[in-house]
DNA sequence: GTCTATAGGCAGATAGAC
DNA sequence: GTCTATCTGCCTATAGAC
């Protein structure tokens, strides 16, 4: 209360907390919950296994934390759309953004990807509360644009699904992608000329027409 | 060697062996390698743990057994294409059989991504040789018909990786399927309309006409 | 062939020294 | 705040009774 926390201790904890969360995201993405060790999150944190769980909690709070976390910067992604907004503006960003997630964070899109397909235990809620909402806010959207001639009359659920699934795949499969293209790493090249596939084929396939050439 | 097995002694290993495999496809598919337990196994498949280690040896076996029956229903699904097949016709056939894999092998489909999230380490081989042949195979196909003008010239693999990616989602991110749509289950009716709408966009994105209407 | 008992090791978590 | 030592329990695997 009456003394200022000196700086170079909140320095270290950060720095620790954010090595952990680091290491646990890439732990947790590759061998899911049950498959994690403690062990070995605080051997990829470089710290003993004793101060992980002091800083944490628990396994189960940490797997928590980095949940929360990768939901946040989904949330940040999404932003409102209406009726009077440009359809191939719109897909082209929904494209661009939801690919940018993959490769800004491909640890956390794993991770997200291990939680789904263990039946998404903790996301539940999350996903038949916040994200079924925000989907069908969008579906109704996509279903106006239709209604007015602006797209072909699409499933809009089916084309949401679409888009997160064909961007997701780099993140997720990204062992299969390399091991069949050859390559040690995808570049930023290559995640445009992925996004730049994936806007053209989508927005053609479901008559949109794309102002650029 | 002078004896002629008791036909029930077969048959009852024959379905203790089918009931093993069935429940570790479940249970690995789930949790990983590492996160999945013998014992969570055995009491999937209703037997005794040490029952599961006497048929199938070891952890590790089982779970090398299980890849391999995926990879021959994979094998199974993918014949050659020549140049001169119809590219409409290819790549829906394309779409319908790898939705068909989604649709009859969920737990082996997940099984299979959970093997490539944690990087593939018992399947590097294969993706880096015979899978890898078979999409450049096909990508060459691809390009010869687009040179025809059959297709626009987009990037084949690319391609290939979209109709992988967009039907392999259903079962791998079945939980947020479900969440979303409010199912309980797909249907067989909603298979067919994912996999309509899937032919619809990519064949349409991609400048291929359809000759159904 | 099938099961019980158990070995040997690693898991998550905590108590207490410094 | 940090680390060592340790508790309890579950893990894979096997030996041996039946």
């Amino acid at each position: 209360m009456t003394t200022i926390t000196a700086p170079e201790a909140t320095r270290t904890r950060l720095r620790n907390e954010r090595a952990i969360l680091d290491a646990a995201e890439q732990v947790f993405a590759r061998h899911g919950y049950r498959g994690a060790s403690v062990q070995a999150i605080a051997e990829a944190a470089g710290l003993p296994k004793s101060n992980v769980l002091y800083y944490v909690g628990s396994k189960r709070q940490l797997y928590v934390t980095l949940l929360e976390r990768m939901m946040e910067r989904w949330n940040a992604m999404l932003d409102d759309i209406s009726v009077d907004d440009d359809p191939a503006e719109v897909l082209e960003a929904f494209i661009r953004s939801k690919m940018e997630l993959t490769r800004t964070h491909p640890q956390g899109s794993r991770l997200f990807a291990a939680e789904v397909l263990q039946g998404a235990p903790f996301l539940q809620d999350y996903l038949r509360g916040e994200l079924r909402g925000w989907v069908h806010a969008r579906a109704k959207v996509f279903e106006q644009w239709a209604a007015k001639d602006l797209m072909d009359p699409v499933d809009p659920v089916w084309l949401i699904f679409l888009i997160w699934s064909s961007t997701q795949h780099y993140a997720d499969f990204e062992a299969q992608v390399l091991g069949i293209t050859g390559r040690e790493a995808l570049e930023a090249s290559d995640y445009q000329d992925i996004t730049d596939f994936l806007c053209r084929i989508i927005l053609k396939g479901c008559g949109v027409v794309s102002r650029r050439p």
